[in-house]
DNA sequence: TTGTAGGCGTTATCAA
DNA sequence: TTGATAACGCCTACAA
C-alpha cells in the first residue's frame, strides 16, 4: 500500500499534496481531484471541507505530476532565430498573450540562426513534452531523423515566417515579395533608376521572396537588373555594414534592405563614407518600429505585423494540438508601406514646390 | 503488479518508455536508468545493448517523469515586465545562455507590468516547480500572501533592477544612481544650466535611484531644482511624449531621459513642436542600442550592461538552487557614459573652433 | 553488477 | 456521490 503522506523536508514541513489535502478534509484523493477541476457532482458538504483544507494547508497543484498523467503539458514550444533581433520580441509577446489566454505556457528558445543550437532545442522540447512546437526555422532543412522525430512525438508544428524543405506543416508568414515589390515601386515612382538590394540569406524562404519582388518589380518599372547591385546578407548588423561598403561606392540612387538590423549597418556604412540618406541615396527598410519616426532620417518602411503573426500562429497551433484540424493550412498577411522620408519623398515635394 | 509495456496509441505506435528500452535490451530498468545517467558501474555489454536498443526505438527519456521523481526541473522562471521594450530581449538572451550552460531551461514570462498578470505568473512557476525564479518586478509590493507562498515553497529569488520592499532575495541591478550623476554632471560640464529630467515610476527602486543621482548631481555643480522641470513617467513611449509636451515649453537646456522608450516619446514631442536637439536643447538618455549611432542626432546615452546583468541573475540564482550559498547577496553593475551628438558634445566642439 | 519494488503527485477507471 | 487503486515514466533504496 502506498504511504499516503509527502516527503518531509528537513525542516519538517512539506509541500502539500492531493492525498495531505484528503486527510485534512477526511475525503478521498478522488474528490479532492474532483473538486480541484471543478468537475461537479461533489456534495456540497465535501467541497466545502475540501476548500477549506486546500487554504488551510495552501496546497497548490502540482503541474508536473498532472501533466504525466493527463499526457499533456499546455505548453508550447517556441524556437526563434534571434531574440536579439526586435522582430521577434514582438512576437514572443503576442504569442504569450494568446497562449496564455488559452491557458498554455510558451517554452522560448533562441537558436541563434545555429542549426546546432535549434537540434538541440528540439530534442529539448520534445523531452519535456510539450503539445505543439512554434519553429522560426535556421537556415537549412531538417534532418531526416529529426523529421522522424517530430512525427514519432506526434507534436505538431507551425513555422514562423520561414518554410522548411521537405516539412509539411503550418506556416505564419508575410506576403513578402508582396512587400518588396511595393517597396522598389514606390521608388521607382519616386525617380529611382538604379536601386541595389540587401537581401537575406538565399536559404531562407522569405529572403527568396522579398528578392523576387525586387526583381519583378524591376522588371515591371522596366528597370535593369545589375547583379553587382545586389548583396546576400544575413539579416545581422554586420552584414548589412559590409552590404554598405560594397554597395555603395557603386552610387545606387537607392537601395532596398530587407530588414532593420541590416539597415542599422548600412547606415552605419553609409555614415562612415560620408554619404547621405536620402540626398546620395534612397532608402526602404523592411520591418517597422515605434523609434523610426522620431530619429533622421526617418525611415521609410515595411511593416510587418508582428503581433498578428505571433497570435495567428498559436492559434494555428492550438487548432492543430485540439486536433480541431488536421490538414496543413498557410496564414499569408499583408505587409504595409509606410512612407516617411528615407525614400526621398518629401526631398522630391520640397523640389516640386520650388521649381512651381 | 504494475504493467511494464507504455500506452499504445491509436495507431498501435507508442512513445516508448524506459521500460520499452530496458525489454529489448533485455536488462531492467535501473540498468537503463544507469545508463542514461552515465551513472557508471554498468558492465560494457549491457551498456551496449542498452544504447542499441536506446537507438532503435528512438527513446528520449520524458522529462516529465524526471523532474517528478528527482523534485526539480532544471527549470528556472522569469518574469520580466516588458517583453516589447529592447533592454529585456537582450537581458534574456543572456540569460538563456547561462541557463543553457549549465543545463537549465528558461520559462519566460511577461508582466506587462500589472501586478495582477505577475501574480498569476507566479503561481503557474510554482506550481510548475521550478527550480528558482528571476524577478523583475512590477512596481509594488509583493503581498504577504504571496511572500508567503515564495518560502513555504522555498522557492529562491533574484530580484532584477527593482528591489521589492519587504522581500529580502538576491538583487542585480546597476548603479543608477551613478549613472544618473555622470549624465547630468556631462551636461553640466557642457554649459547646461536648466536641465530636465523624465524620471520612471517612483515606485521602482531604480527611477527613485536616477532621481537621487540627478539631484545630488545638481547639486554637486551648484544648479538649481526646479520641481517643474521634472516628470514621473512610467518608462514607457508614451509617458515620454507626454514629458516632452509638459517640459519642452518649459525651455530647458537640456534633459536626462531616464529610459530608452521614453526617450522615443520625447523625441516625437519635440518632433511636433518644431524644437530640435542638440540645437533647442541637449539630451541625454538610458539604455543603448546598436542602433543609436547612426540615426540623427544620435544619442548620448548610459549604457546599461545587459548581457552581464542576465548572465549575473542567473549565475546568482543557480548558487542558491544548488544550494551553495544561503545569504542574501546583491550585485551592483557599472553603467558607462556614451557621449556622442544629443549632448551637445559636437556643437560645442564647432563653436570652440568658430570662436577660435 | 544487476534487479525488484515503491515513491514522486496527479488523473482515471471501476466498484461500491 | 464517493473510494480504492492502477496508471503516467522516471529514480533509487535495498536485495540479490
Amino acid at each position: 500500500m502506498r504511504s499516503k503522506t509527502t516527503r518531509a523536508r528537513s525542516d519538517g514541513s512539506k509541500v502539500p499534496s492531493i492525498y495531505d489535502v484528503g486527510r485534512e478534509a477526511r475525503v478521498s484523493v478522488f474528490t479532492v481531484s474532483a473538486v480541484i477541476n471543478n468537475k461537479g457532482g461533489v456534495s456540497a458538504t465535501l467541497a466545502r471541507r475540501v476548500e477549506a483544507a486546500i487554504r488551510k494547508l495552501n496546497y497548490r497543484p502540482n503541474l508536473l505530476a498532472r501533466s504525466l498523467a493527463k499526457q499533456q503539458t499546455h505548453t508550447i514550444g517556441m524556437i526563434v532565430t534571434d531574440i536579439a533581433n526586435p522582430f521577434f520580441p514582438a512576437i514572443v509577446r503576442a504569442a504569450e498573450d494568446a497562449a496564455q489566454k488559452s491557458g498554455y505556457t510558451v517554452l522560448l528558445c533562441n537558436s541563434d540562426d545555429k542549426q546546432e543550437k535549434e537540434a538541440r532545442y528540439l530534442e529539448l522540447l520534445l523531452s519535456r513534452r510539450v503539445d505543439g512546437i512554434i519553429l522560426n526555422k535556421t537556415p537549412g532543412k531538417l534532418s531526416p531523423v529529426q523529421r522522424q522525430m517530430l512525427s514519432d512525438a506526434r507534436v505538431p508544428v507551425v513555422l514562423l515566417m520561414r518554410t522548411c524543405p521537405g516539412l509539411r506543416a503550418d506556416l505564419v508568414q508575410t506576403d513578402d515579395k508582396q512587400g518588396a515589390m511595393e517597396a522598389v515601386s514606390h521608388l521607382a515612382r519616386l525617380g529611382r533608376k538604379t536601386i541595389a538590394l540587401v537581401g537575406g540569406p538565399p536559404d531562407v524562404s522569405n529572403a527568396r521572396a522579398r528578392k523576387q519582388g525586387y526583381l519583378q518589380a524591376l522588371q515591371e518599372r522596366n528597370l535593369e537588373y545589375h547583379q553587382e547591385l545586389s548583396f546576400d546578407g544575413d539579416y545581422r548588423i554586420d552584414s548589412g555594414y559590409r552590404a554598405g561598403l560594397a554597395l555603395l561606392p557603386r552610387g545606387p540612387d537607392a537601395v532596398l534592405v530587407t530588414n532593420y538590423l541590416m539597415t542599422v549597418g548600412f547606415m552605419r556604412a553609409a555614415d562612415e563614407m560620408g554619404v547621405h540618406c536620402p540626398e546620395d541615396f534612397a532608402l526602404v527598410s523592411f520591418d517597422d518600429y515605434p523609434w523610426l519616426g522620431c530619429f533622421r532620417p526617418r525611415l521609410t518602411t515595411i511593416e510587418l505585423p508582428k503581433y498578428e503573426l505571433g497570435a495567428t500562429a498559436v492559434r494555428l497551433l492550438l487548432e492543430l494540438v485540439e486536433s480541431k484540424r488536421t490538414r496543413a493550412k498557410t496564414v499569408t498577411l499583408q505587409p504595409q508601406l509606410r512612407v516617411r522620408e528615407s525614400c526621398g519623398f518629401m526631398l522630391r515635394s520640397i523640389k516640386a514646390a520650388v521649381t512651381a
